[in-house]
DNA sequence: CGACGTGTTGAAGACTCTCAAAGTCCGTGG
DNA sequence: CCACGGACTTTGAGAGTCTTCAACACGTCG
């Protein structure tokens, strides 16, 4: 793999320390964690891992988009999860990747090899604790999207996924006045197809139907704004109030 | 709801022992765990908990099987879990429950009262460290139930149910001989609809076509016998030597 | 300029769903 | 004992959604 080193940062300054596994930690704690990382960078679309690789190590998102997928024997793929600055990707306890990680962006990793992180999981609860949290979450958001996969219709789908990624990019900018939104799709079509269980023509179709229909707008291919966001709520075909996803 | 109370049974001869949250503990560990536990039985068809709920307890399937599931506003359904026995339910630092739990069969379990229970995860490390193994596998079943759901045929779907309580059964009976396996369904048509994001129709018929062809053969609506396991591995789609699910 | 990656659009077809009717199994009650 | 109702299942026919295959548009880059 083709990697560049990436300049260290103290953890204390880290954009994600507030969120990512080492959220918990004390300083005396992340002195410890301090010792075994080290930053990897990977371009844009370069692959992370591939299933069945031998992972030395274990790593937290700082900065980039990444996607874990699955695929079956005769090419078709299912997107089964995303990692967005702060994730977690690896398992402790485990060698192997068990999905392909692939960058979509260029994306940042903050690295911990495998052996001395299960040994800091040993001892340090702070980090064990957060994991646990974390892995909750992600159970939780894996259900919602079965939810998904399994019983929304193809326009519902794309309205799901626009809603998510608008909802996430407006609390990171904080501009969460309640009128239009506006973000970038970091997504290709063929990879929100991934991800939502349809082929690329048919998110074409219904990008183009929902743009047709006002409920979005739309500039170059991946600037999107949401004019009216209850709207694009309705299309969801979720409980407007209830729990939401991500 | 209305449940009965279940004999007292020591933890050192509980069915579950080996595999539960509790796994990992210690004798004295387990005194403490005896101290906060007791038996709750549902009956086939009851509903343990609604989305919403407030749950004051988190609990160990003893026996029998529960089913997860989340709702859409118009009715359509989503299985999103299997609790069998020695599965986990509830979440620790969450009071209300995030699905629907329903009962399947009947279901004795071991609860224990939330608060308490968080406590004994702080200060016991072997039980947050098995919490954290369990939750990392149900993210993986999960991630490859978003596979099927996304990606599957019909045929396939089925086909890959019938194999994963197939293989469960097979663990649990140890009659792994590579011959003719037998086993009981224990859903409806209308729940393994729910579960594979199909219509009860729509599995029938696939069943019956299994059926047809000789992939697997019925005895009354439940009881399936399987004379070939490879043959039905083949029409799972599925990698037939890769990691499998469950 | 032409190749390539990405995205859009159309037409035909496949798969699954919806609606409807009827069959099986089982327990209840006459 | 048998009729009856209810839960569950099977099967058919038609409709609809989404996919497949194909052509074309757009922008970047060599």
């Amino acid at each position: 793999m083709q990697d560049v080193e990436f300049g260290h940062v103290e953890c204390a300054d880290c954009p994600i320390r507030h969120r990512a596994v080492c959220s918990r930690c004390e300083t005396d704690e992340l002195v410890l964690l301090e010792e075994i990382k080290y930053y990897r960078t990977f371009e844009a679309g370069q692959t992370i891992a591939w299933t069945g690789d031998k992972l030395d190590f274990v790593a937290t998102v700082v900065s980039g988009i990444a996607t874990l997928s699955q695929t079956l024997e005769d090419g078709r793929t299912q997107m089964v999860g995303l990692l967005l600055p702060s994730d977690f990707m690896g398992r402790p306890g485990r060698e192997m990747a068990t999905y392909d990680v692939t960058a979509t962006t260029e994306v940042v990793m903050c690295c911990f090899r495998r052996r001395p992180f299960e040994e800091l999981m040993r001892t340090t609860p702070h980090i064990a604790q957060r994991l646990l949290e974390m892995t909750l979450d992600e159970l939780d958001a894996a259900r919602e999207w079965m939810l998904l996969l399994g019983r929304k219709t193809a326009r519902e789908k794309i309205a799901s996924l626009l809603a998510i990624i608008a909802r996430r990019d407006a609390s990171l900018k904080l501009s969460k006045a309640g009128g239009s939104l506006e973000f970038d799709l970091p997504l290709t079509r063929e990879a929100m197809a991934d991800y939502l269980g349809l082929t690329l023509e048919t998110v074409s179709r219904q990008v183009s139907a929902l743009k047709r229909e006002g409920v979005i707008e739309l500039a170059g291919k991946r600037h999107i704004s949401v004019p009216d966001f209850d709207r694009l709520m309705l299309e969801t075909g979720d409980d407007c109030d209830g729990g939401m996803p991500f």
